[in-house]
DNA sequence: ACAAGTCGGTTGTTTTTACAACAGAAGTGA
DNA sequence: TCACTTCTGTTGTAAAAACAACCGACTTGT
């Protein structure tokens, strides 16, 4: 356990699932919940829609994108996954038959998978560790459901620019900063905030020339006035 | 404790923290979270955007709403909240410091209010009981997950009509059944998908002058056609 | 029964967005 | 360096949605 513990990537240290965990306990926790390393290449896919499933992800490299096909094809991205996130808990927890979402590498990236049903099940000989890890699940889940809600917001939005402005000020405030460095290109920015490229490009522009914001590739300004 | 349980109204039966435990536990339960129980009138707010903020609520009657107003006034409704179901738990268990929401009932309601910190903290006397409430916790903040991507999925289409289709073949779905009964009216509705009112109205009009779809106020019936 | 309020549908106008097509800039690899 | 690809911005047109205003049906309370 310990000569695993000693190969696994420093991601696990930011990984919100063993917070509060010694090393040594991660260890063990670890070698009780047997996971799979496995790498992917970008662009091939970790989970497909209509996979079945019970397992949990955690990224130890790379990116990866959860997204969302629908059956007219146009693709959304639910969320970006970074070294140390975990993902498809949610559906794991609510023990979904069928994943309905695609995990798709958009870097070359390794990933931790556990069963998230030897997470849950107190075990006599580790009941500590996973009441734990238990605890922070449900610290994850909450705060997956409070982003999801933040992307509500966003794309409830009726028009272009107040999507724009939601979503820039909305991570403005969470990093308590005017400027914001977002993990978006134009298309992917326009995918999760539900807009057409061209469109958000086009109002991006007519912002910045009223003075609400300046830009550059993907870093952002928010100006005193967009505020208002 | 005992005499507590019994003043209980039926909603706590049906309250997923609760499933797995008997009577006696839940009882046992409630009388080491110490929740309070209270009244409120059909408008009142529960909840506040902003209020500090640790509890989490268990709906005993009633309907409730969890709303956002943001900055430029546009309502969304987040969730409609019905006897059973519990809310407010992302926040708590999150530790928000502000609510970025409210909660208002709409019909005349009563609420059971529990502080989410004596429901995680494992005590000496109760380990085995906290240790369900928090699986049944992961497994009702999970679910929660998956309805926000749903409705994710709903509002991130790009026209209106597609936002009806994919809600109420996502109703269907869930309910097994071509007739669907929505818990909105039409505002509601237009507020839940993230469109005008009359533009709904005329939308589905249409569509059913198309042949896609049946209604009468509230109640749909989905055709073969808009199933291709 | 009547006044007031709510709800759903309709219509015409204005605004906004989607769409398609293109162009220039930047980055990449041979 | 040159061809190729990707990314971003621009423009014009067509389509869709927002908006506002109104109407009739239905409820509700007095």
């Amino acid at each position: 356990m310990r000569e695993f513990l000693t190969k696994l990537p420093g991601a696990l240290a930011g990984c919100p699932l063993f917070e509060g965990l010694s090393c040594d306990t991660v260890g063990q926790v670890l070698g009780c919940v047997k996971p799979v390393q496995r790498s992917f290449e970008s662009g091939e896919s970790v989970f497909n829609e209509d996979d079945e499933y019970s397992l949990l992800g955690i990224v130890l490299k790379g990116a990866l994108h959860i997204i969302r096909d629908d059956y007219w094809g146009n693709r959304t991205i639910v969320a970006r996954l970074e070294p140390g996130m975990i993902f498809g808990e949610a559906f794991a927890c609510a023990e979904l038959k069928r994943l309905p979402v695609s995990v798709i590498a958009v870097e070359r990236s390794e990933i931790l998978l556990l069963d998230f049903k030897r997470i849950v099940k107190v075990c006599s000989n580790a009941c500590e560790f996973h009441t734990r890890l238990i605890k922070n699940m449900v610290s994850n889940l909450a705060q997956k459901n409070v982003q999801l809600m933040g992307k509500i917001e966003c794309i409830s939005q009726r028009n272009t620019r107040s999507k724009i402005l939601s979503y820039l000020s909305f991570n403005a405030q969470r990093r308590k900063s005017a400027v914001i460095e977002i993990p978006f290109n134009r298309q992917e920015m326009a995918d999760y905030l539900s807009v057409e490229r061209s469109a958000l490009s086009a109002e991006l522009c007519r912002m910045r020339d009223e003075g609400l914001l300046t830009f550059n590739k993907n870093k952002f300004q928010l100006k005193h006035s967009s505020l208002d």
